[in-house]
DNA sequence: TTTTTCTTGTGCCCCCGTTCACAAGCGGTA
DNA sequence: TACCGCTTGTGAACGGGGGCACAAGAAAAA
C-alpha cells in the first residue's frame, strides 16, 4: 500500500477505460505502450493520458513508453481490483435478473454471490445456481457472504428502504438503478445509472444538433 | 422554438433530475414550487437549481416561486420531449432482452419500436409484440419506423460496426452498453453507460473510505 | 563521445461549473 | 400608502480539469 494519495475524480473515471486498453494492447502481444498509442485507443488526449498516470506514481520511462503489464497492475492496485469484491443485486425484475446473467461483472473481480427479492413469489427461485433470498434475510446474507457492494434494481419507491437496510448490513459502496435521489451516509460511495435520464439528455442534443452545423468531422467517444 | 440557446452540459444533465422531482410535485397537488424546494427533491444546492432553471428564462417569480406545471412544460421543450423519438434496440442479449422489457423507456416519449440482432435464431422471435429483425434490415428498419435513437446493447467487438451501421441508417443519437470506445462523427450525440467501469470507479472510492474519516455526516446522491 | 530522436512528466494558462451573497422585485399587512 | 418578509436572478470569486508546449532524460545512431 502507500501510493498516490488523492486521485482526481475525473481521473479515476478514466482508469477503467486505460485498463481496458491496456489489456487489449498486452493480448495483441504488445508489452510496450506510449502515451500517444493508449490515448488513440481510450480516445482521449495523450497529454490527459500522462497526467492521469503520473497520479500513480512514475512508471513510464522517457524515450520509451510504459511497460503495459506493470501499468496495468498499478491501475488494478489502485483501483482496489486485488481483491475481490462480492456483490448482491437486490430487485429481481426484468433489469434485476439481466444483470444477474450478465457476464460484465464476474469478469473482474466482482462475482455476484446472492439475489435478493421482496416478493415471496420470487424467494427460493434460482438464477444461474444463486437462489434468490428475502430482503427481510439481507442483512445475514451481506454478512455471511462478505459482501462488498451493494446494486439497487427495484422501483423508485422501493430505493431508499433497500439502500438504508444495504448500508445498515454493512455494505460498503453502492450501484443504483432507481430513478431517484438517494439520501446516503458520506462513506459510502454510491454510482448512479439512470436509463430514462439518458435518453431525455440525448434528447436534448439531438434537439439542438438538428438546427447545427454540418457535423462532417470525426470523433471517439 | 426559439428559446435560450446553449444550455450547459452540466446543466442539461440535471434537468431530467428535475423533471422528476416535479412530477412528484405535482402528483401531490402542490402547484407552486420554490427552489429551495426543488433542490431538496433533486439533491442539489438552491442557487444551482436557480441558475440552470435561468437558462430556460425567466420563469420564476420574485417571492413566490415556479408554477410546477409551467416549468415541466418548459424542461419538457428543452430536452425535446414534445415530440416522441423512436428506439431501436440492437443486441437481443440478456441486457437487449431486459431493456426491451424495461418500463422506464416508455414511459416518456421514446417508445421502442424496434429490436435488432445478428443471429439467425433470435430473429423472428417476438418480445412485448415486436418482432426481432435481422441487422442487415436495419436501415430498412429505421427508415419504415422513423427511429431517432439507437441503443446498443452487443457484445463489445460488435458495437463498432452497429453502431456505424446505426449512423448510416439515420439514427440520430446513440446510447451505448458496449464496453468500449466508440468513433462516431460528430453530430452524432452519444451517451455511453459502463457496468463493469461503474463497479471498477467505485471499487477505487471503497478502498479509499476504509483509511479514511468517520464519515457520520449525511449526503444525497 | 557527441548528436539525434523519441517520449515522459509537468508548469502554465484558460475555461467551465459551483457557490456565495446580494440587489431586485412580488405579495401581504398595517 | 408605506413597510416587511420571502424568493428569484445574477455578478463575482473560486476551484478543478483540460490541453499546450517544453524541459528532462533515455536509447540509438554517428
Amino acid at each position: 500500500m502507500a501510493e498516490a494519495r488523492e486521485i482526481p475524480d475525473a481521473t479515476v473515471s478514466r482508469l477503467p477505460v486505460y485498463r481496458r486498453s491496456l489489456i487489449q494492447i498486452i493480448s495483441s502481444g504488445q508489452s510496450n505502450v506510449s502515451s500517444a498509442d493508449l490515448a488513440d485507443l481510450a480516445g482521449v488526449n495523450a497529454a490527459k493520458v500522462r497526467k492521469d498516470l503520473s497520479y500513480l506514481g512514475t512508471y513510464g520511462v522517457r524515450g520509451v513508453g510504459y511497460e503495459a503489464e506493470l501499468l496495468l497492475g498499478q491501475i488494478d492496485n489502485a483501483l482496489g481490483l486485488e481483491t475481490e469484491a462480492p456483490v448482491v443485486i437486490v430487485g429481481m425484475g426484468n433489469l434485476g435478473s439481466a444483470l444477474a446473467h450478465y457476464g460484465g461483472f464476474q469478469s473482474k473481480g466482482f462475482p455476484i454471490v446472492a439475489l435478493v427479492d421482496s416478493s415471496a413469489q420470487k424467494v427460493g427461485q434460482k438464477i444461474d445456481g444463486i437462489t434468490i433470498s428475502h430482503l427481510d434475510d439481507l442483512a445475514e446474507t451481506v454478512a455471511r457472504e462478505s459482501i462488498a457492494v451493494g446494486i439497487i434494481a427495484t422501483p423508485a419507491e422501493a430505493a431508499q428502504p433497500v439502500c438504508d437496510a444495504l448500508v445498515e448490513a454493512g455494505v460498503r459502496s453502492i450501484l443504483t438503478f432507481a430513478p431517484t435521489v438517494l439520501s446516503i451516509p458520506d462513506h459510502v460511495p454510491v454510482r448512479k445509472v439512470d436509463l430514462a435520464t439518458e435518453l431525455q439528455i440525448l434528447g436534448y442534443y439531438q434537439h439542438r444538433e438538428i438546427t447545427e452545423g454540418d457535423g462532417s468531422e470525426n470523433r471517439t467517444a
